[in-house]
DNA sequence: TATGAATGAGCATTCATTCAT
DNA sequence: CATGAATGAATGCTCATTCAT
């Protein structure tokens, strides 16, 4: 291993530990009431590290939602790769690796919202924003053909798969901010699981034939 | 009249034109990038004023949620109050209802998700958040007793009808969110109303019988 | 007096205070080693307050640049216009005039070539640029319409007026730097006086015929 | 050549390797946008580095300045040395020298200005501000010794020759600042050559008899 | 009631400087 | 000698909130 590799993995593990310290405070916080010393003191660094590493406050956040993306992906492409798996099996694969995306990181969705509104956007660097787009879109893909596979064999209903997709992150979307809207109002009590759970079955009758 | 009774009224109206002004200013610029001075130049008043009738620009912001949920609540009450309604119905009619909320403030849910987290919380009167709980049950509760009815007709699958109303409360929402965030990704072109309409349909697949 | 008229007096007082103070700061201190708290805490007022009269550091910096350009103005322009006097004794005149800008605001070279940098130029708004590039040239044509007069009068060289007001301009501007660098390294010895004489006097020699 | 000898030569190498690269960074930024780490990539070297030449960025600074009086004092020593010169040949020669001055840096007397404000002085080591005031005596006294031989020689008035020295020098400064500040103001044209020879011209009308 | 000038705490960001390697 | 990652103090500017009028 040269020494420039070891310098590059110093340096993604340096990210990595402002990026979890970050998770933490947004968590706490909020993003807007965050301030970058608490992140940078949970990270055990000092205020100016931080710029060594990301640009702005704005790009930490966005690198957030990216490795969510990122870990969405990769559970998404693996679901719809795998062979051998029934539509029916396949739907429970891709509900679980939903479920475990939110596991990952629970304000997925708030981060994503932030991510995408254009108070954002303007402080991000283009090769970010690039990143970002494709992944989501490649995830959608994923999941459209985990909807396709199942037309084609004629066990689910013939709607458009992209349409399938976009209704399954929608719901995704709801019942991550619904259960954390919960999680807040009830002070902890997890209901969550549940929540993905029930729409997801329901999801799946209208979509089976 | 009495006196007293004209300058209550005198009060909300006030009130009323503060929201108006608010909802204008943070559709346009956002809850944080919004000022109170830029909603003190829309309402044509003058900064100090608005905190004769807000607590604080937190208080300003849950009440337009508050005003949200009324309506909601209105349109709710209604649907399931009318008789003579076919439980499906009643469903369209729901979703009419919920889509005139969409269109009565788009930004409803991310006022909505603001107002229930925790930067915000902390500042709000206990009153304001009473109010609003009681509202989003209540809200929830009608949803529920139109299921109740299908399932009761024997229309519906025999699901519990609360679940089903937050499953409903969840994919609203997801809907809202996700259609938002293609309006701003797509600049402009307002794809809500189809996203809303699908995901419904495919949902409604799921609870009938 | 209107209200309207009272209020606008008042404003500018406070202007005034705050550029009284800047400069006493700015003196002292230096363009960049003076921060607004300093400038603001010499006014007593709030570093916000300071906001609410200019736009920004270099533009509070500007302003004191323009009210000196303003001063040197109406100066010349009484200089020139006054009628019945030699050619001889304008310059005795605008000799006096130059000594008192000089008295007025000794830092006035430091800042007004602060103000023509591109460092700075960039953060003054539009109208301001176009007041101060205004007022220079007025200036300058002030000084210019004295040597014509001399020149028309057959007393000075033939030279082209404007190339004389420069050269008189230039000679300023070396005059009160170099006097300022010598009142600094001789720490308070203030030779500016002399200085300003000596060249003036030997240029005059240059000019007249 | 001893090994000593050798590092010493080495060590100065590398001072002017950096110097050289400030200039630059200097010239293109300002001093005060410049950072440390600009002049270090400049230099191709770490910013660590750069504090192992020079205490800070002050004395960075004034070592310019200071290396900018080296070539003056040279090629001032030089004119009035040369021997059979007439005094109006020497004027001549003094003129291309400053105008070499300002060719070799023309930002000079920014330099100097910095040099000598109560903003820098304080982070100067006494050596350094020593040998910077014995260098402009010393320029100051070359160029004295110029006007003194004209006056000896009955071509120039009887003024004192240091009060001219230092006329000279506030006429240098006004026309480089002035020269400078149309550079910016007109964008590009560069008058300067022009400005500094008509002044010049009418000063010396004023110094010949 | 209404005003709006004044406040001042708060924060993102920068950058000269240091020091372990 | 040289490095360059890390530091952390410093600062311009914002804006929710107050209060004298």
């Amino acid at each position: 291993m040269g020494i420039q590799e070891r310098k590059e993995r110093e340096k993604g593990r340096r990210r990595q530990q402002i990026m979890i310290a970050a998770k933490r405070v947004f968590s706490f916080k909020g993003f807007n009431k965050a301030t970058m010393e608490d992140i940078a003191s949970e990270a055990e660094l000092s205020p100016g590290t931080l710029y060594l590493y990301f640009k702005n406050k704005d790009e930490l956040c966005a690198s957030l939602s990216l490795r969510i993306l990122q870990y969405l992906n990769i559970r998404l492409k693996h679901v719809s790769s795998e062979k051998g798996l029934e539509p029916e099996q396949r739907l429970d694969t891709l509900k679980e690796a939903m479920y475990d995306v939110y596991e990952f990181d629970p304000l997925i969705l708030i981060n994503m919202f932030r991510l995408q509104s254009s108070e954002t956007l303007n402080n991000l660097s283009p090769e970010l924003i690039k990143d970002i787009t494709e992944l989501l879109n490649s995830s959608l893909g994923a999941m459209a053909s985990i909807f396709e596979d199942g037309i084609n064999k004629g066990v689910f209903i013939d709607e458009k798969p992209l349409v399938l997709a976009n209704v399954l992150w929608s719901l995704f979307s709801g019942i991550v901010l619904w259960g954390e809207s919960k999680r807040i109002m009830d002070k902890g009590k997890n209901n969550l699981k549940l929540t993905l759970e029930i729409p997801f079955e329901i999801l799946c009758r209208g979509i089976r034939k």
